[in-house]
DNA sequence: TTCGATTTGTTCGTATGTATT
DNA sequence: TAATACATACGAACAAATCGA
């Protein structure tokens, strides 16, 4: 028989029901917490609990004397919650974008099951190389689903103003609020060399990411591979 | 002039401050909430907000009907906070440690750099080569600063029952909440390759980790190789 | 610039529920 | 069963930040 519920996690609940479902998008201000309890059926308190986790999850942003919104993809966010890649100095800055290519093809059975897709369903592939101090660092290959980004072209993700994730939730309300990687080593290939500008033998990170919206959706996929010359992969355990 | 600070960040600096001058050692219950909240001169709500963020720092661990203590080092909170090492299935098995070498000898520039220390102070360095599914996998080389663990000896290394922060702790008191690791790829030179018995050329995972106690303080410093050609390192990013 | 309305932040108190021993 | 300890929920009062009139 299934333990009883407290209400603040009911109320968490369809509060993030309502984001899921786009009642509230990104950036847009909740109501006022006293009438946001009332429509909840809790009291302040256990609506202030509610949120409390909900902004301990970076998806809500509460500001005093304004309001509580619905946390946005912006440069910032970006590069201290999903960019762990820092120079020498532990400096982190934002990557040029070069886009090598960008193509739609079908998913095979690997990438389909990543992204919960079946097998042969269209996904768009885009080779990207990112420059870090005018130099190509890292170079990757993302595939994500057609079915989630119907209209995406070439076009956009070359001229968007903003980061990939922050295209994703300002074009198609998609808000990435978690990545997995996972990370080995490997040796170098020809492409890879060339792009990367390493001498052979080279090593470098092979980094697999996936980034998942609400509920576990996936969104996107990709194979990342990193010249950790000049620059390393930095990682905080235990929390802080 | 100093913004005023809420109370319950001046109750948080104090249970700190109790944690890290030994009044409370690990594993040890504080006094109940409403007790605990007199000593502080605050309410129970004010104190429990303290406790609620060293909970979610893993400094605390409450247990309803029982009371509230000091995290301990146990096989577990290593296996799921400090260990990032997983199969091709994404499991993580607790590691057989082989130790290779302990030696007294004094600190490099670099050392007593991230250990806080001054050159050529007593550090002691240790060779430990873990396996994984009986197959060598991880090639680590620890130093800490002879000063935190004055009486330590190879025998006390080799019979512990528990992992090495574990032994930190239930013996020196020494407590591991945070640790930063910094990753790079790297070409295997040959006692590498020999260890962890790979072909040339190969890449390998290179890690830098430095571990930390209370108010950031180095409790030790190490050089990890991994072999990933069956296993890899997870991350995940922006929480959960 | 000042002031007032709005909104979240902090603190207290109380009552009741639930888990543990 | 009883005692103890944390968990949940409600409400109230005041503080601090923000913004626009």
């Amino acid at each position: 028989m299934p333990r009883r519920v407290p209400l603040y996690r009911i109320v968490k609940q369809k509060l993030t029901d309502a984001l899921q479902d786009g009642t509230w998008k990104h950036g847009q201000f909740l109501p006022p917490e006293p009438e946001l309890a009332a429509q909840c059926g809790a009291s302040v308190g256990t609506l202030r609990k509610a949120v409390d986790e909900l902004v301990a999850e970076n998806l809500l942003v509460r500001r005093q004397g304004q309001g509580t919104h619905v946390a946005s993809h912006t440069r910032d966010t970006m590069l201290t919650r999903f960019f762990q890649i820092v120079d020498r100095d532990g400096n982190k800055r934002f990557p040029q974008a070069e886009l090598l290519s960008f193509r739609r093809i079908r998913a095979d059975a690997g990438t389909a099951e990543v992204l919960g897709l079946a097998t042969n369903a269209p996904v768009i592939q885009v080779e990207n190389l990112l420059h870090l101090d005018h130099a190509p660092v890292i170079l990757d290959r993302i595939r994500l689903p057609q079915a989630l980004f119907p209209d995406m072209t070439e076009h956009l993700f070359i001229d968007r103003e903003t980061t990939i994730y922050g295209l994703y939730q300002s074009r198609y309300g998609v808000t990435v609020v978690r990545t997995e990687e996972s990370i080995t080593a490997a040796l170098a290939d020809e492409r890879v060399r060339t792009l990367l500008r390493l001498p052979e033998p080279a090593a470098v990170l092979r980094i697999v990411r996936t980034a998942y919206t609400y509920r576990d959706l996936a969104v996107d996929t990709r194979i990342r591979f990193v010249n950790t010359t000049r620059h390393r992969y930095l990682s905080v355990l235990g929390k802080r």
